[in-house]
RNA sequence: GGCCCCAUCGUCUAGAGGCCUAGGACACCUCCCUUUCACGGAGGCGACAGGGAUUCGAUUUCCCUUGGGGCUACCA
């Protein structure tokens, strides 16, 4: 049997981070088993969903590099097939139609939190006479439509990640509503658990994978399968990511959706290789992979149990390792739009040379791509600003002398190359008696205004070639 | 409140009765490299929640306690 497998994410928000996740296992467990992976947008609910939240979720999963095999298919265009099982189920017994108000249901669960009851509903309805049935109509009540769940019912599932669950049926809450309230004979909007049955069973769905938080729901989906009289799939609850401080992550911890990250500088490789981390781990204990090495390693054994609370720092230096590990060509053109926003004038074609040169230097110091601006800053001003550490550089003895010694071997040498910077500095540092240190840090601090920074040779030569050296060198000069 | 799930360094985890004086990674600290800041390299710090039970032997099995989390909609 192929394993076909889903990621079903509602599009009223944009792609979160535990959707995404959710998304990778999907994925990974398909790519392993060499089965299918499905996309299906779960929009029946018409309050909340947005277009726009759906073209995030498609964006962000290419961004991820989760390609999916089928779909997208949305719930919205297949109302018609969750009617006719909801019909299914109301011509077989196991569903009915209930008239209990939203008032009457309100003041139910009120009462039972008043007494400490755990809030469910009766099955008041689930015996109505007709006479009782005409009564509710006359009224001008709308029924929803709720599928039997017996107290006395047990389920159980063989998880592939938590083994053996159980529930109890006097657990879920009472009858459960599977369709919206409509007039009449009418089948209302379907809800979620059983759209969500009725399309797995459609879209032929093996394994369901998904987040701890649904748990609850697979108990219900169960009975539903029973109820329309099909096999269940196999299910595997993966742990949730957790906030810093420990909880399900959410929209008010910040960063969560796949956008933020992606604009704070993170690159899909990585943050698809950390969320992969966060709740399974390779076999050889290997850390840094892509997501095709994951799928040939992974397994839901290996798959952990506990919720895993988000780590900046770990997804931090896998960003690092990737960005480092990326060949100049390859990382520049990702620089550049960051460089665009900040207000940098540059020309890619035109200064490519130029800015390969400055991103091979800079780039062993970048954390996130973002980083690139405020190192990089200096390089793409016109003049130079002078913090204070730089000043006390700047001004301590021999500093004016060797910056005028260096100025005048600079205009004598419009192209400069490594070797010859060196051999400038030691000249200087030789002709002037003073510590080559001096030289060092006079130059960095009147080229850059800063006292730290990337390479100091090469950070030269890029201003050089640019024509910004001698500039500054004369500009700090005169102000001495 | 009820139900369910979970429990190893600060964090992510390895560990599936003796291999464990519990391993790795991030973070942190130290040293090396280096004009600086990073990168990189080498070390260091640091955990089996508690109590019973089973066993010759428990991090590993069972029970209880404690702690944490999730779910409890005509949302998904």
């Amino acid at each position: 049997m192929t394993v076909r497998v889903r990621i079903a994410p509602s599009p009223t928000g944009n792609l979160h981070i535990g959707t995404a996740r959710t998304a990778v296992f999907n994925w990974l467990f398909a790519r392993h088993n060499e089965g299918k992976f499905i996309l299906r947008v779960e929009d029946t609910d018409t309050e909340r969903s947005k277009p726009e939240y759906t073209q995030n979720i498609l964006d962000g999963m290419k961004w991820l590099g989760l390609n999916f095999d089928e779909g997208p298919l949305f719930q919205s265009q297949r109302l018609d097939l969750y009617r006719r099982s909801i019909q299914t189920l109301l011509d077989n017994g196991s569903a009915y139609r209930c008239y209990t108000s939203t008032a009457e249901l309100d003041e139910l669960r009120a009462a039972q939190e008043a007494s400490n009851h755990a809030p469910r509903y009766d099955n008041r309805h689930r015996n109505l006479t007709p006479a009782q049935i005409a009564a509710f109509v006359a009224e001008g009540r709308h029924p929803v439509i709720r599928f039997k769940i017996e107290d006395d019912r047990e389920i159980g599932w063989l998880d592939l990640v938590r083994d053996k669950v159980t529930w109890k049926g006097t657990d879920l809450g009472g009858d459960m509503v599977i369709s919206r309230a409509a007039e009449g004979e009418e089948l209302g909007q379907p809800l979620y658990n059983l759209a969500v049955v009725v399309d797995d069973i459609d879209m032929q769905i093996t394994h369901v994978i998904r987040g701890e938080d649904h748990i609850a729901n697979t108990a219900k989906q169960i009975l539903l399968y029973e109820g329309l009289g099909v096999a269940v799939p196999t299910f595997a609850h993966t742990p949730l990511i957790l906030s810093p401080e420990g909880k399900k992550l959410s929209k008010r911890d910040g960063v969560t959706s796949i956008d933020d990250f992606k604009q704070m500088g993170y690159i899909a490789p990585a943050l698809v290789n950390y969320m992969t981390l966060l709740g399974w781990s390779a076999p050889d204990a290997q850390e840094l992979f892509t997501l095709d090495v994951a799928a040939g390693m992974f397994d839901f054994d290996r798959v952990t149990k506990a919720g895993g609370k988000f780590d900046w720092d770990k997804l931090n230096w896998i960003n690092s390792q990737y960005i480092h590990a990326m060949p100049a060509e390859e990382l520049m053109p990702q620089l550049i739009p960051y460089w665009q926003a900040a207000g940098f004038q540059l020309d890619a074609d035109a200064n490519r040379a130029w800015l390969l040169q400055l991103t091979s230097l800079i780039g062993a110091s970048l954390e996130r791509l973002d980083g690139c601006v405020e190192i990089s800053r200096t390089f793409f001003t016109p003049t130079v600003t002078l913090n204070e550490e730089a000043t006390a550089k700047v001004t301590q003895p021999g500093a004016k002398e060797v910056l005028t010694s260096l100025l005048a071997a600079m205009k004598a040498t419009p192209e400069l190359s490594a070797i010859e910077a060196q051999e400038l500095i030691k000249q200087v540092t030789k002709e002037q008696g003073v510590k080559k240190g001096l030289v060092m840090q006079s130059l960095r601090a009147a080229l850059t205004g800063e006292v730290h920074g990337p390479d100091l040779i090469q950070s030269w030569l890029l201003l050089h070639q640019h024509q910004l050296a001698v500039a500054r060198i004369e500009q700090v000069l005169a102000s001495l």
